[in-house]
DNA sequence: TACCAATAGTTAGTGTGACAAATATATAAA
DNA sequence: TTTATATATTTGTCACACTAACTATTGGTA
């Protein structure tokens, strides 16, 4: 196999990647989701795991610091989740949902797994797992350093 | 297999396609290449065919048409491509790449296959063929009417 | 105590992506 | 020929990614 052709696979993941996630939009769209996708994956986080920082929940989405801020802000000001106060640090605030942010998460998630389901039509099991660890692999591969998980 | 399980892979997708961006981006700045990623992507196909309309560019870069008359201009300003009006029809522009441009895509073109060939570490060519034929059925599969090949 | 490096979060700037709407021109239909 | 429709490109808006620079606070150390 020559380089020309190894090359091709950032073009290919790139274009799935965006298409993955546009063909989610539509659906939260027409549904009516009140979210974005990136917007999901937090409250969806945070339902899993309530009062982290943003440091430690931009580690868990692998999103950057002023990304995060900008997703938080947009879903405080929807009115799913707070920030509130750390009692130690002063820097630093714990990430809360709201009562109105769990009925959300939880109305929304049975939705999503339908959505998310149609992309592997036509596609086994076994290409789901060989999918995932491809994918890993090239993570690691240009993770330089922190090798994270 | 649950449908929990089959809703990682829009994570690990997306993930993985941010860092494989990255990655390329940063040994971009780093060799000063003067162009970002998708600026590449775009002198690439115009160094195979020259004289296409932007509609056309954009149908083989998979990349809506606004985000190409933001990629073209900024590529205009460096000075790499030309709009030169199209002899016929008046609504259009035929894309050519400058003599600049045709020389810093000859001398981009090692240096960025040596780039992507990181991503494969560890990987069989075998791997590389599953990965295309899983990304291009995910494609296919939520890209309802139009069937692009 | 005073300094200093590290940490939490924000702001600003640039590029990209998706979508809707606008403009200009071309082509087909009445 | 006039009208309607389709096509090529641009503009505007919002969201996200990444970098760099900035503020505030913490914690260690001289």
């Amino acid at each position: 196999m020559t380089q020309e052709q190894y090359s091709k696979y950032s073009f290919l993941l790139d274009r799935t990647a965006r298409k993955v996630k546009q063909y989610a939009q539509q659906q939260f769209k027409s549904g009516d989701f009140d979210v974005t996708v990136d917007q999901w994956l937090v409250l969806k986080n945070l339902s899993e795991n309530d009062l982290l920082s943003q440091t430690e929940l931009a580690n868990l989405v692998f999103k950057d610091h002023p990304t995060l801020t900008r997703i938080i802000d947009l879903l405080c000001k929807k009115g799913y989740v707070e920030r509130v106060p750390h009692p130690q640090d002063r820097r630093s605030f714990q990430l809360h949902l709201t009562e109105t942010g769990v009925s959300k998460v939880s109305s929304l998630r049975p939705e999503i797994l339908q959505i998310r389901e149609k992309a592997w039509e036509n596609l086994s099991p076994h290409d789901f797992e060989e999918f995932k660890r491809i994918l890993n692999t090239i993570y690691q591969n240009l993770n330089g350093e922190s090798l994270g998980q």
